[in-house]
DNA sequence: AAATCTATTGCATAATGCGTAAAAAATGAG
DNA sequence: CTCATTTTTTACGCATTATGCAATAGATTT
């Protein structure tokens, strides 16, 4: 009767079940926002509270994970700070803009951001803030839309459509529901058109629909194979600062232009 | 005769022996300076290559390692840059500091770095570069040593002992081993002076003798328990900025205490 | 102080990961 | 182009290991 040898558990991934299981509560801690209790962390995980205590005792031993105070609450460790920078230090384009991004900064007097593509979205890995008093409360690791954020527009335009098919949809299905947003109504064709003008122009401005008051326009860096490995995106509050014949955007395509040199002359391999 | 019932592995845990693997794998893989293939991976990890494959197929349907181009090698994923950055948000002595660092950067024209302790020692998490031209090549991620920096000298003299014995121990014997840094001779005795000299004194000073021509001062940030939450390091070329009595070495005492006092008023939980 | 909720540990069972080994694919030499 | 060699990937049965359930211990609230 047991002659059906695959995996009877929902996610069959050729793997490890048990790295399966790891991992989606790892991905659900990382998304709590803070120290969260056992049983909550077990509740969103789906699984009984002892499964995640014994996985818990692992990730603790391994320093991914840290038991906060005397509160028995569960956070994020160390090591998993260790893993993610070396994950940034590979896609090294973090460390060679390091110098540039303040250049950028100051150059043009806006709030500079890069962010790359992870899986829940464009993510915020880097930000210089500019002087002017701009209200961004942007964190390391902030998800940004796909549609309605400059940065989420770039990775729109320069990703394969199979890598942001689904969060595409999520987000159409989104502003569908959201009958408030109904200048936003994008369906599957005008994203497509979207798509297209963005590439054709070379980069991607929203103004102040989105966020009262802000500005944006954000810039590609390209690999090889001419898709985006990061953006860079410009915030700011002038709406002229944006046009698409001023300074500002000039400089931003400049900067990126030398980014995707940089990265695709020295990536040959 | 199997009537011992405790892990037979070398990795007692307490918790799954397929995580414990697992983790061991991607720390690794994280170590590797870039892409890496299957074999090499295994080696290093000491399993067969089977097995890591396995264990691969998991990380891969998570996004945790992607291979790399058509070569086969591995690297790691956006899930490891999102996760990485979650923990640091978390930390978040970072973004709060994220403002107020390049205050001091300008106030003290110095290079300021901030360093957390990780599995693998004082790990850079943040950094704001001079302005003055000053030859540092410390990307995100970096480790530093415990005794010969003064980063890493926070976390020798703020951290519990069992915390850093290994480190300790490690790095001492490397001293050992090598003759030809004899004025760094440092054994238990002098660590453990040194250890309280810099405890009394608030801060950590390492001179030109480690990398010629430069020096460096840091402060720990401490939580409510006394302990570095984080350290803060000052960087730059002339040996007179890190006088005890300078202004330096005070507006940093200062913007230390200040980080202290924050995170210990929220943290009251 | 009682009660409720949460965290942690123990145990039997069967499901899962492990080693061995072979197939398939890639690489390099003649 | 063909063969030889290395590397990557898949297959399978056995034994170890993760699991669900339940009991205990601890914490927090009424």
């Amino acid at each position: 009767m047991s002659d059906k040898r695959e995996n009877m558990a929902g996610s069959v991934s050729g793997g490890i079940q048990s790295v399966d299981v790891a991992l989606r509560l790892v991905g659900e801690l990382a998304q709590c926002g803070g120290p969260v209790t056992l049983s909550e962390l077990a509740r969103r995980a789906e699984m009984p509270p002892s499964k995640a205590h014994r996985y818990l005792a692992s990730f603790i031993a391994a320093g991914l994970v840290v038991q906060a105070g005397r509160s028995g609450k569960y956070d994020l460790g160390p090591a998993a700070m260790e893993i993610g920078l070396a994950a940034l230090a590979r896609h090294d384009f973090v460390n060679r803009s390091a110098d540039a991004l303040p250049e950028l900064r100051d150059a043009t007097g806006m709030t500079v951001l890069l962010s790359v593509w992870g899986t829940e979205g464009a993510t915020v890995v880097r930000w210089e803030r500019a002087p002017a008093p701009v209200i961004t409360s942007m964190g390391l690791g902030t998800t940004l839309p796909l549609l309605t954020s400059a940065s989420g527009r770039i990775f729109l335009a320069w990703s394969p459509p199979g890598a942001i098919g689904g969060h595409l949809e999520k987000e159409l299905a989104l502003t569908r529901s959201n009958p408030t947003q109904s200048h936003l109504d994008y369906d599957v064709e005008n994203v497509k058109a979207l798509r297209e003008r963005i590439r054709e122009a070379g980069f991607a401005t929203v103004d102040g629909r989105f966020i009262p008051g802000l500005v944006a326009v954000a810039a590609p860096v390209l690999d090889w194979q001419g898709e985006a490995q990061c953006a860079i995106t410009l915030i700011g509050t002038d709406p002229a600062a944006i046009r698409p014949d001023g300074k500002v955007v000039s400089k931003l395509l400049e900067f990126c232009h030398g980014q995707s040199v940089a990265l695709q002359t020295q990536a040959t391999g």
